[in-house]
DNA sequence: TGAAAAGTGTTGTTTAAACAACCTTTTTTT
DNA sequence: AAAAAAAGGTTGTTTAAACAACACTTTTCA
């Protein structure tokens, strides 16, 4: 009986429960930064995202259906967030003739600048946001992040 | 020049985005996670969100605005939020006569109730799904990330 | 071979996020 | 005390996320 008010108590200590919540609120904080970033550049995050993920095997394309499985939502709607870029030039949609169902995306010249030039903004912008001492740690979270994920690299 | 190009060639690797994208790609997949768990309590992670906010000062009541600051996204529209917790009962707005412009929201036994099953079933839900190791991850991490917010406590 | 299953994209719909504009009340300023 | 500024909430609008349903193509397998 004790223990399990107890329990009843520690509901709110629950440490996966924090682990969680402080990594959703720490991400949507560098959401939030990076969104503004962007925005100069006429780039959403998830647009941002699928043109570095693109740039990872350019010259190649890339099925579209790739492209989802790297997302980082993949939930979202990657045929009209296409659609989006191909509308900015900054990719091309062709569809293959080997397998019908399969279209690939290709970075476009026009993509890559934008992608170099928002990135490299990006990275000033951290690079005055983050404290030394934020960024010494770095390292250490990117390699738990992927432990945690489970990711190979 | 050399320099010049090694820069270009680097704009993917950058530490500082690589991190960023990271934590935004394993935040998703919790969020993700944690949005299907809170599925059956008919709760949404923002709404799952405040209500542990409200829990941390209860029996007090928290004015609207004071929760808005302590939401994990701090843009969403609190008042429409406050007013789904209110219709399924697990909160009430009572208007402040001290100061008209304030309302303040009171967490109900209702609420409290769900907030409580809803943490048990999560915890139970992570101890399931993350490995032993990941766990051990999870103090490190979790210092790291209020470090890198500069968060007390 | 032909039916069933799985793979790949697209489209439709509902809901919420993002942002701005606004209203009311309180505080500040002069 | 009146005007201006700030604080606190609400509402409206546009856009995208979430999810389901669908259409077409390829693969499987009986």
């Amino acid at each position: 009986m004790y223990v399990k008010d107890k329990q009843q108590e520690n509901y709110l200590n629950d440490k996966n429960l924090r682990l969680a919540m402080g990594i959703l609120s720490i991400s949507s904080h560098f959401a939030h930064l990076m969104t503004l970033a962007l925005r100069r550049f006429n780039l959403t995050l998830p647009q941002f995202n699928v043109l570095r993920i693109l740039a990872h095997y350019a010259p190649l394309p890339l099925p579209l259906y790739k492209i989802t499985e790297e997302m980082i939502d993949k939930n979202s709607n990657t045929s009209r967030l296409i659609d989006k870029l191909e509308q900015k030039q900054f990719v091309i949609k062709q569809y293959s003739s080997n397998d019908r169902r399969v279209v690939n995306i290709y970075l476009t010249e026009i993509g890559k600048a934008k992608l170099m030039e928002a990135s490299e903004h990006l990275e000033l912008d951290f690079e005055n946001k983050l404290t030394t001492s934020e960024k010494k740690e770095t390292e250490k979270l990117l390699a738990l992040l992927k432990s945690l994920k489970g990711e190979k690299e």
